[in-house]
DNA sequence: GTGATTATTTATCATATGATAAATTTTTTC
DNA sequence: GAAAAAATTTATCATATGATAAATAATCAC
């Protein structure tokens, strides 16, 4: 039985939607995908992933409870479906994935503890500006509306502190 | 060879300074400990640690790159420190061990993207609050300037959100 | 326990960001 | 390619938080 199928996603479509437990790992062969969710009804992003990053939702992934989160395709989108299920219990016999599997984990958790910092004591402006440096493909691919929630700031602020030159 | 050992520290002492390359992982046994470093010569908490939890310098540990931060023990604080390279070496022969290590690692990276939303989105207040109600040890045994920097505000804007009320 | 140090609060003023509304630009659809 | 929809910017006003300084309270050292 197959562990991974590739599938396709059209620009603005939702690839996992919110209230289901997370048993998939993507992986972004084309495009671009983020997480996102709703607080108060308003769409905020938590990340995007491009080429060759992995994609899950983990804290649905690894408590097994349903997800408040949504996986959408900014662009249209080939995606490549890991069963989690099947991956885990392929770790018991092959501790070497495991350890691969680990070593994604921990590499996602140094970037999200940066994050952190970076949310902890930057300011909005600051923050855009080491984005933009960090990943000018960021700008140039996805819509500001998504870049200002993942920043933290309302879209009309990043507006303006994109205009502040 | 031990791969683990006991040690202990004073309040207000440090535990790992800034600039080595950490090849220690703790737990805590008894008292409270926070990992902290510098932002503009402003010492900020990055997060707080207390009896029966692990402490490690993620990105220093994972990396082999010197540590940007420290490891200070706010209580007088016994901590059991485990040689991570005899550690990781372990997990060559005993993939039990490993699986248990991932199972951490994965935890963690659950809180810290929880930290990210609560830092993206929420008021100080609202911050506060939260944190006062998850874990109100926290208040009762760690100082407010920690604190402060922690929800990523100043000290001085933290007195005031505890004084509306 | 007294003086010195450190932590916390209070006050004042400045500023970055939010909220809302409207104008403009870009993209999509047919 | 024109009309409609969506994205982005601009403007105005309100407010939460920062910066700084000073007052008070709590803790520490001897």
């Amino acid at each position: 039985m197959a562990i991974c199928k590739e599938l396709e996603f059209k620009k603005g479509t939702n690839i996992q939607s919110i209230g289901h437990t997370c048993r998939t790992i993507y992986f972004v062969k084309k495009g671009v995908v983020r997480i996102f969710y709703y607080k108060d009804a308003i769409d905020i992003t938590e990340s995007f992933e491009f080429e060759n990053a992995f994609v899950a939702r983990a804290e649905s992934l690894f408590t097994g409870k349903p997800s408040q989160k949504a996986i959408g395709a900014i662009e249209d989108t080939t995606m490549i479906a890991i069963d989690s299920n099947k991956l885990f219990r392929l770790f018991d016999s092959h501790s070497d994935l495991e350890r691969l599997f680990r070593k994604i984990i921990e590499a996602s958790y140094v970037s999200t503890v940066n994050r952190i910092e970076s949310l902890q004591f930057n300011t909005a402006e600051e923050r855009y500006k080491t984005l933009l440096k960090a990943s000018p493909n960021v700008l140039k691919r996805i819509p500001l509306k998504f870049i200002a929630s993942y920043l933290g700031i309302t879209q009309v602020s990043l507006s303006r502190i994109r205009a502040s030159k």
